[in-house]
DNA sequence: AATTAGTACAACCGCACGGAG
DNA sequence: TCTCCGTGCGGTTGTACTAAT
């Protein structure tokens, strides 16, 4: 019937990544570049499927993600978000790009919507987001009901909506924008990583040698003179969170991908955010809401439609 | 102190899309 | 133009951990 597996399940590990492993996935990134997931196994002598090593790297171990709690506004974002593009996590994941859409599916099934729940049984709304849970998962854009380019138009025709809808998600708070720009650290919850995860950060960690090379540095450039590692050194450094915003809304992340993630061209300009990122505090949320907020700009729908300027143009925020 | 239930996270699976040949 | 391959996405499952009894 279909198509055959995307490798033979015999021979193929499954579960739990160890350390070893891990080390050996990046190990093989920082000489080759993400990519090519097919001739990973091969070449590095895991024993796993390709894709689990592309999901191993985009969930876990690409730099420039992260883990723990969520804070008030990033949980505002995603209930707004889901409620206006569904459960399209990539493109959601877009507007957060430290975060995976794994990691946010993952907590949209087990806190938001419990919490969206919750808060609807007992007659309360949060102020819109109400709606987002309730219309949510077969709310605001249907799913499968259009071919994907249809609703990507068609989000993108609604992008107006959206902008209003985020622009009162972030408002609800009228919360510090230093929040925003700085949030909140993640607060591991001590325990509650499990172990290896925590060590999945510390692999993490050592790819930021790689990344910064020198030191503090600009990064990118730096590495960039490792010339034969092109693909590496084009994408790794910038890891920190264009990986995240192209990993996550790469492509078929839909609009919302395409308005936020839209790398043209990609990598340069988002290497650069990447600096900014990697140095600590995520340009993500402050572009957004800079995005958001800038009413005045009015090139929202017809941007997007057109040539998807809005948050296409990184260098517009800095 | 042991057991059970609930929760959170990591990983896998199948499908669909886009590009290359 | 068609087919195949590689990749990305969303849904689902499995497992570890924590809290409650």
């Amino acid at each position: 019937m279909g198509r055959p597996p995307c490798c033979d399940k015999v021979g193929v590990k499954k579960g739990p990544w160890t350390p070893e492993e891990d080390l050996m996935l990046v190990s093989y990134i920082q000489e080759h570049g993400p990519g090519n997931w097919r001739a990973v196994p091969t070449n590095t002598g895991l024993m796993r499927c390709s894709k689990s090593c592309r999901l191993r790297w985009t969930n876990y171990l690409r730099p420039g993600i992260k883990r723990g709690n969520f804070n008030d506004q990033e949980e505002k974002l995603i209930v707004h978000l889901q409620a206006l593009l569904g459960n399209r996590w990539a493109a959601i994941a877009s507007y957060l790009p430290e975060r995976t859409d794994n990691d946010i599916k993952n907590y949209w099934n087990t806190h938001l919507k419990k919490k969206l729940k919750k808060m609807q049984d007992a007659g309360g709304n949060d102020g819109g987001s109400e709606g987002a849970g309730a219309g949510g998962v077969g709310g605001g854009v249907p799913k499968a009901a259009a071919p994907k380019g249809q609703w990507e138009r068609r989000l993108q025709t609604d992008i107006h909506t959206a902008r209003q809808a985020l622009r009162d998600a972030l408002s609800l708070e009228p919360s510090q924008p230093a929040a925003l720009a700085a949030p909140a650290l993640p607060t591991p919850s001590p325990g509650s990583v499990t172990t290896y995860a925590s060590s999945a950060d510390n692999i993490a960690r050592l790819l930021e040698g790689w990344m910064r090379p020198g030191s503090s540095s600009k990064g990118p450039e730096a590495s960039g003179s490792t010339s034969s590692t092109t693909a590496t050194t084009r994408q790794q450094p910038q890891c920190s969170w264009d990986g995240a915003a192209s990993a996550s809304a790469s492509h078929s992340g839909g609009a919302a991908g395409a308005a936020a993630a839209h790398t043209p061209e990609g990598s340069t300009e988002t290497s650069k955010m990447a600096g900014a990122g990697a140095g600590g505090a995520p340009p993500a949320f402050s572009m957004l809401e800079n995005w958001l907020l800038d009413d005045g700009m009015g090139h929202g729908e017809a941007g997007l439609m057109d040539d998807v300027v809005p948050l296409g143009d990184p260098s517009e925020f800095f």
